[in-house]
DNA sequence: GTTGCCATGTAAGGTGTTACATGATTTA
DNA sequence: TAAATCATGTAACACCTTACATGGCAAC
């Protein structure tokens, strides 16, 4: 559902070849699953059935043809109304949460190394995603409001990985506590 | 993958029907997703099959036999050995912020409606999560530790929420702020 | 008399992941 | 000479959701 949106979205952007948008998608932290090949091209196929894309084949010397994909006017409105339509809830699942939740079975320098792997791993996410510049950014933005939102996406993921990290670091501290005191 | 290791952890705290799972995991935050029949009742015969689970069929007047089933020894190594193994980062999906990257299609009042469903509904979450009791608390936990690890994993929860809440309140007053100066 | 609880399961479909397949060109 | 880039696509599998199916009992 989601995927033929972020695809169609992208194309209302600028137009761009499977390729291009394999790219795009393991570049961007938002949309980091399905950058698989699988689900772009056939996605693709089916927003041309649907009339929201167009295609344009483009031979090259030395290298493969590119197919590239613009938005129709058809494509733009359909667009519109997604983006209109009433938002969901975010959809996380963490899997260490339940790791966690039957964790009294380790002891507590298991437990420990346990925890410090998850801050390990939440502080690299959290560094990367700071370092790496987003490929839909201010200088590619059409309007200041559109640079905006686009900075404010970036701020929610930041946001997150920093109050994971703050929980984390946490935990680590009272189960130290409670270590020395009981 | 996961659903698996959840089933296998509400064996290790007690015997538990497939009926019963269900419930729980329809009751948790954690957990909401795959609170469906299929995998409940698919995962407990391939935990059977695997020697993990052992089951037995209570007969009941006036209501339908009951398969309860509970962990094996081999089951609690087998849970053991998951519960060591390296956390995997959470994972994320926010369709709302797929939405946000192309809402400069929309007017003001269109965008803030849009925003304004989004806050509503994470409230919703939020409160609701705060006061619902949790089935997994300390009542039931079996050390003090335990009790002090489910707390942790509830408040991961308040705090994404939390967190979320601040920032679409963040977002909409500063929109606010564009329209009246900009 | 319709809804909800108890309790088990199956069928069909959608979504996502990993790996495979081709083949020339450039870079390390 | 091994890997990465350009560029397309397919196959197999894993996972997850929704709906269907049965059937007695209790509550409103």
């Amino acid at each position: 559902m989601s995927i033929k949106y972020a695809i169609l979205g992208l194309l209302s952007w600028r137009s761009l070849t499977g390729y291009d948008l394999k790219k795009m998608f393991a570049d961007s932290v938002a949309l980091y699953w399905s950058g698989n090949n699988n689900q772009i091209y056939r996605t693709l196929v089916d927003l041309h059935e649907e009339g929201l894309v167009t295609q344009e084949i483009q031979q090259q010397d030395n290298y493969p043809a590119r197919k590239i994909y613009s938005i129709t006017e058809k494509g733009i409105s359909r667009l519109k109304k997604w983006v209109l339509s009433k938002p969901e809830l975010p959809d996380l699942k963490n899997a260490f949460l339940v790791q966690l939740e039957w964790a009294d079975l380790l002891d507590l320098e298991e437990l420990d190394t346990l925890a410090g792997e998850y801050e390990d791993e939440v502080l690299m996410q959290f560094m990367m995603l700071q370092a790496k510049e987003q490929p839909l950014n201010a200088a590619v933005a059409r309007t200041p409001r559109e640079a905006y939102l686009w900075g404010m996406i970036r701020e929610s993921w930041i946001t997150f990985y920093q109050n994971e990290l703050n929980w984390i670091r946490k935990l680590r501290k009272e189960l130290g506590e409670m270590e020395s005191n009981g």
